[in-house]
DNA sequence: GCCAGAGTGATGGGGAGTGT
DNA sequence: ACACTCCCCATCACTCTGGC
């Protein structure tokens, strides 16, 4: 256990294994709601018996479904679908057992609208090597590479002399991280290749040995360092997909940086502290292995689970496609557009469509947080999505009126705020303006803004003239700096309360059942940054 | 031990999508 | 309009299995 290096150093040149990270690649945008789409679709299919005929069909209900492209399939023995298992599988969503296959805990909550992005969180959290998958025939990675990917990476992120990451570094962690003993030398390729001011075609240079570093067992062209290189940038893609998908981290606007999303920092330090703790593996006991990996809550879940209803297979298109809706799409009572979709592009009977999708409908909201999380991050690109989604999820999900107003042209000098809020009961309005900023810090031209502009302007909208302003509320994707003490001086300078609240704790706000409105009202007039433990 | 057929999933590429 | 990024997928090199 103490010679690790030493190890790695007798297998360096060893051909039979890889020397770096892998993750399959079936979808490298691996959202909930995506995940959720094609176990949707699996789960409608015999899985008793997986035959290369069951999964051709497996491959037809996607292509059905939109889920992948319209190509027929041309070699009889496609391994096409036998891919989209691995990722499930190694997402440790699936279990095999000889030809059956199995959800796991995890892949069973996905389905069943069990805070979906909180799932996918935890699987690539407790994502590790070795496993069943890096034991795989094709993939062979080292056995004494012993890493948790996300994790790693994640710690990286939170370093000081690191702060973001791109994918062409990223690439050094897919080569080197072969324990978290590898963390320095990492960080000091990581800082040379940016004091260089290196792009992707100097990247070779700081690979050390790159015949052997970057050796797989199935690469075709060994000795084309080259190539081989390019590869593992496209492992380093596939990677920060998964990492994007999740919700763990974003892409900076405007920008190709990697960076920590603070919100989750709970669960990443927990992560954190737990880097060592591996979920014991053992070749040959890989069904043992996956079903402790996929075990996410089991402490919870004890009851067993009574067997799903199988939807035949319009129906299993119907869900599915609802699945991706609903992940992209803040949807109100009716969700008439998906319906008339699948009506004229589908082909579908009306009431079928309402029979499948109005029991889900209550439960939407939980896959369109990791979309909404998306917008708030994502600067001037989304920050009209952002004020639409935030004015639709207070109508229809916090029951308080909303009125988008952010593109209603003023006369004159100065504009308006994104959204007034209305509550008829109190007779009282307030004016709220989204941020689509991942770090907001209610900067002194916003403030200007706000007490020269939006306040003295707001009555001309007609919408509340003969209510009284109640207070003042930013939504942003994260808020940071002195906002707190900016907040408490907009309040005593303008006479109303002034909150904050990031995207994170308002989408949960949303779910938390049975709250009324005016008690949300009253609290978000505490002027402070608001946490979700503060309406409970 | 050898062979043939079945199983496997990484690899490399076509091409859609995106930014400028 | 053009360059670049990166998504998704079918092929195919390799391994395994079982019959003799």
């Amino acid at each position: 256990m103490h010679s690790i290096q030493l190890t790695l150093h007798a297998s360096e040149s060893n051909p039979k294994f890889r020397r770096s990270w892998m993750f399959p690649r079936a979808i490298r945008k691996i959202y909930p709601w995506k995940l959720a789409q094609i176990c949707q679709i699996l789960n409608q299919m015999a899985l008793n018996n997986w035959s290369q005929d069951i999964q051709n069909e497996f491959s037809r209900l996607l292509t059905a479904g939109n889920l992948k492209g319209q190509n027929d399939i041309r070699d009889p023995k496609s391994g096409g679908a036998r891919t989209y298992i691995s990722q499930l599988e190694s997402i440790g969503l699936l279990y095999r057992n000889k030809k059956e296959l199995f959800f796991t805990l995890a892949g069973k909550s996905l389905i069943d609208f069990e805070t979906p992005l909180k799932v996918l969180q935890h699987q690539l959290l407790n994502y590790q090597y070795p496993s069943t998958y890096s034991n795989g025939r094709n993939v062979r990675i080292d056995p004494d590479i012993r890493i948790k990917p996300f994790v790693f990476v994640l710690k990286l992120l939170k370093h000081a002399s690191i702060k973001y990451l791109t994918v062409d570094e990223i690439t050094f962690c897919v080569v080197y991280g072969h324990n978290s003993g590898c963390e320095d030398l990492i960080i000091g390729k990581v800082l040379d290749f940016r004091k260089g001011n290196s792009s992707r075609s100097d990247l070779l240079n700081f690979i050390d040995n790159p015949l052997e570093d970057l050796s797989t067992p199935k690469a075709t062209q060994k000795d084309n360092a080259k190539k081989l290189l390019v590869e593992a940038i496209n492992v380093a893609n596939t990677f920060k997909n998964y990492l994007i998908s999740s919700s763990l981290a974003y892409e900076e606007a405007g920008t190709k940086n990697i960076i920590i999303s603070e919100e989750f920092t709970d669960v990443i330090d927990d992560s954190i502290l737990n880097i060592n703790n591996f979920i014991p593996y053992t070749p040959g006991f890989d069904e043992k292995f996956t079903r402790a990996y996929g075990s996410w809550n089991k402490k919870k879940d004890t009851t067993t689970n009574s067997e799903r209803k199988k939807l035949n297979k319009g129906e299993a298109i119907i869900s599915s496609q609802f699945f991706e809706y609903i992940g992209n799409v803040l949807i109100t009572e009716s969700a008439e557009d998906f319906i008339s979709k699948m009506t004229k592009d589908f082909g579908f009977n009306r009431d079928l469509v309402l029979d499948v999708i109005t029991p889900l409908i209550p439960k939407s909201l939980t896959f369109f947080e990791s979309k909404y999380l998306e917008l708030s991050k994502g600067g001037v690109a989304t920050a009209r999505d952002f004020e639409l989604a935030t004015a639709e999820l207070f109508r229809t999900r916090l029951g308080i009126d909303a009125t988008h107003t952010g593109s209603i042209h003023k006369k004159g000098v100065g504009g308006y705020s994104d959204i007034i809020l209305s509550n008829e009961s109190l007779g009282e309005c307030a004016i709220a303006d989204t941020k689509a900023s991942s770090y907001y810090t209610l900067p002194s031209t916003d403030y200007a803004k706000m007490i020269s502009n939006y306040i003295p302007n707001y009555k001309q909208l007609g919408l509340a003239s003969d209510h009284t302003l109640g207070f003042i509320l930013y939504v942003a994707g994260g808020l940071g700096g002195e906002i707190q003490s900016k907040l408490l001086t907009l309040y005593k300078e303008s006479g109303f309360p002034a909150s904050a609240i990031n995207a994170k704790t308002l989408i949960e706000v949303a779910q938390i059942r049975d709250l009324k409105k005016d008690h949300i009202w009253e609290k978000l007039k505490t002027n402070k940054v608001l946490k979700t433990s503060d309406f409970h």
